[in-house]
DNA sequence: GCATTTCCTTGTGTGGTGGTAGGAAATAAA
DNA sequence: TTTATTTCCTACCACCACACAAGGAAATGC
């Protein structure tokens, strides 16, 4: 169906949790699960994603907990949700480079989701962390005249 | 992982593969299945989707097969792969009218989502079927003087 | 030392994906 | 009228990702 997992979508919005409390101590995940009622134990999974990714901080042992790894600005929503969800490519033969198998040349749909795959990736680059703390999602309109 | 499925994608190379044949008999699965390399009774299942969505019409019996129910030109690639995936939104939430749960006014994600949509929905909706069959995709530019 | 918290491995139910099997119904051609 | 062909319909099935839960090990502040 094309949808984005939970995993995506968990993960903006406990990277969003994180953004909120930028500067402040390290927060625990049973601080972020209250708040935005996902349960500690499948945000463990996630967060040893954005751990690996290098998307965020952690800190072990009593008062420890996560924090952003740079400011909230210098996050992409399209590297978060790409690290989350593994690859955020409509189509998997997007991920060689050339993209494309081995029948490339003759594939009549390949420069279809060559573009789909732009538009998504350049919408998602454009907006950033701090931007959707704050209510801005990415401009989506289409300009014709260029 | 956000992935088109094979539905969605084998269902856009039968409809190039019908509106290459545009105005000749109607096309057997046979025919079709030789040329894609889709298998004969997988295929049967997505043309009844494309036959309940009015996509394409029918011919039973012998020599019967399928042709397109309009013109090539009059096919959007939107509509095709949202008849074979049943929805293109990126998260469930959008298929909803307003887009949103309950909790919609204080969702922070809504907007990118309902953003992101409009992307991938825009960019399909400039592709048509006779354009993706003479190698033209949908303009993939994104301009910021608007 | 104890409470807290991350980290690691493992298991598990559910549903969607990507098909296959078998046959009924329709229809053109012989 | 028979036969071959073709769509149409209802099941069925294996596999894998998703969305968790369990249990414990390791680290660390107090």
């Amino acid at each position: 169906m094309m949808r984005i997992s939970t995993k995506g979508r968990y993960a903006l919005r406990i990277m969003l949790d994180l953004a909120r409390q930028e500067g402040c101590e390290p927060v625990s995940l049973h601080d972020i699960a209250e708040r935005q009622h996902i349960t500690q134990k499948y945000m463990e999974s996630i967060m040893s994603i954005l751990l690996r990714a290098k998307l965020v901080l952690s800190v072990r042992g009593k008062s420890g907990g996560y924090r952003l790894a740079r400011a909230a600005s210098e996050y992409s929503v399209y590297e978060i949700l790409n690290a989350a969800e593994g690859s955020m490519a409509p189509v998997a033969c997007l991920t060689q480079n050339p993209p494309g198998c081995e029948l490339a040349a003759q594939c009549a749909t390949l420069p279809l989701w060559v573009g789909l795959n732009t538009v998504i990736r350049d919408y998602l680059t454009r907006t950033n962390l701090a931007d959707l703390a704050q209510g801005k999602p990415g401009d989506s309109v289409y300009c014709d005249y260029i």
